[in-house]
DNA sequence: CGTGCGCTTGATAATGGTCAAGACGCGTGG
DNA sequence: CCACGCGTCTTGACCATTATCAAGCGCACG
């Protein structure tokens, strides 16, 4: 099945570039960020085995929704993939954006089901791991086991950088906020901290931030005026680093 | 250390009740909620050895504080439990209450040092699970394993909750949504639903919801005129739980 | 019996939402 | 290749919700 998406995407004229479909984690250019931990690669060698590489996604496909049986959490290896649940009344709240080397769906784990939805904000190729296999493997590893206590700690830590902005932060702080988030994160994927495209819409960053899409845009042309930040439709530089910050109200 | 906190308790003229001081996991009645899993009872003997329960903390209190070195997560055995972060700026952000039952510290994984500072609303007898242990526990319990995982998952689906709360909901929904949460909590506990003491003040409930003092304070008078909850200061009855429930707008 | 803190209530102000219109960009089809 | 149309983004005018500022109440504690 998954090797069925895979020949299908050849057959809609994708090139597989051997980085994509031939890498493992020894060799993924990810894994200091994806295994942070020092795993012996006899260690790696073992999550190999386990990880399927099969999935890769088109803009728009869902990894998986809300309410699906939870088997794996995933790595994004290319592209990125918007999280988001839906709200009693059928609106939607994004949850989180995730990058290159950054794994989601750990959200599935406490009830077997997903408590969000996953899907490609751009082509994306993912690595899925089997929970089932992850959790037996880490009975025997134990800097495995270790890494992915870690790992989902880090989630909540995320979130509750997230809740603070939201409870506590004005708009231009959270827009320069979720600037600084990205350029951050691009710079630990060894990418421009200053130069990036944004592949999610206003209305995505405005539903994540707690805003409208009109307020999102005119923080954008307020940071432009000011000279901090060039904003070219989804293309962004970061003029003014410092002065990014500073809006933010960050001191690091 | 921790021995020496409750001798110090004792001292200042607490009395060590025989139901907090020789409870072991098998005979508590919280059980359900801290260890939903059916371990097995030779399990429970295990993760008994590993628990200690010498830390009856006084009103404001700390159990940990933001950049402590992380050891052990910790169970509230009574009383209650603010979890909060310091923000940039030297603000306060309240990240969550725990009850009875509930289990906090776990935002200190990831880094090692606790991500934030959590003090006692009012006195608070707690059980403290040393983390080191309870990895290697688990490594050779797949069910602990698998329980810890899953507390970790719930935070984090509870955190986004939050999240989509905080960004979408009105004063009137947040706040209806927090009644209805520890309505919830405190029926689990066999508790009653309706009627219900707040351990935390209304500063609290504020910095809690992203809202300020005042806020609350007028949705409590609203919601008393549409005769909904009847607030007596800290004393809460909720007159009309399917009215509370519409005014939260959640369907559930 | 005062003093202070936590809570409530009122008046006013500001931030961001809503509604509306127009610009821009992109893909499709003539 | 250009025209059209739709979706996304921007900008403006106005409005609503909630923050801010201010005052007063009541209870607990010294």
């Amino acid at each position: 099945m998954t090797i069925h998406i895979s020949d299908s995407a050849q057959r809609e004229g994708f090139k597989p570039c051997a980085h994509d479909y031939q890498v493992n984690c020894g060799n993924c250019r990810l894994n200091s960020i994806c295994l942070p931990l020092a795993l012996e690669s006899d260690d790696i060698a073992q999550l190999d085995e386990i990880i399927q590489r099969s999935k890769p996604l088109q803009k728009g496909q869902h990894l998986y929704r809300e309410g699906d049986d939870f088997q794996s959490v995933f790595a994004v290896r290319s592209g990125s993939i918007k999280a988001y649940k839906t709200t009693d009344d059928g609106r939607e709240q994004v949850t989180g954006f995730y990058f290159p080397g950054e794994i989601l769906g750990m959200d599935g784990i406490s009830k077997n089901q997903h408590a969000s939805s996953a899907k490609a904000l751009e082509t994306a190729a993912i690595c899925e791991i089997p929970f089932a296999s992850l959790e037996k493997l880490s009975a025997v590893m134990p800097s495995l086991q270790r890494h992915f206590f870690q790992l989902m700690s880090r989630e909540i830590t995320d979130d509750q950088v997230l809740i603070t902005l939201l409870s506590k932060n004005s708009a231009d702080e959270r827009v320069a906020a979720l600037m600084l988030s990205i350029s951050t994160r691009n710079a630990r994927r060894k990418l421009s901290a200053t130069q990036f495209r944004l592949p999610m819409s206003r209305v995505d960053i405005g539903n994540y931030l707690g805003l409208t899409v009109e307020t999102v845009s005119r923080v954008f042309s307020r940071m432009q005026k000011m000279e901090i930040l060039k904003v070219d439709n989804k293309e962004i530089e970061i003029l003014d680093l410092e002065g990014v910050r500073a809006m933010a109200n960050v001191t690091s």
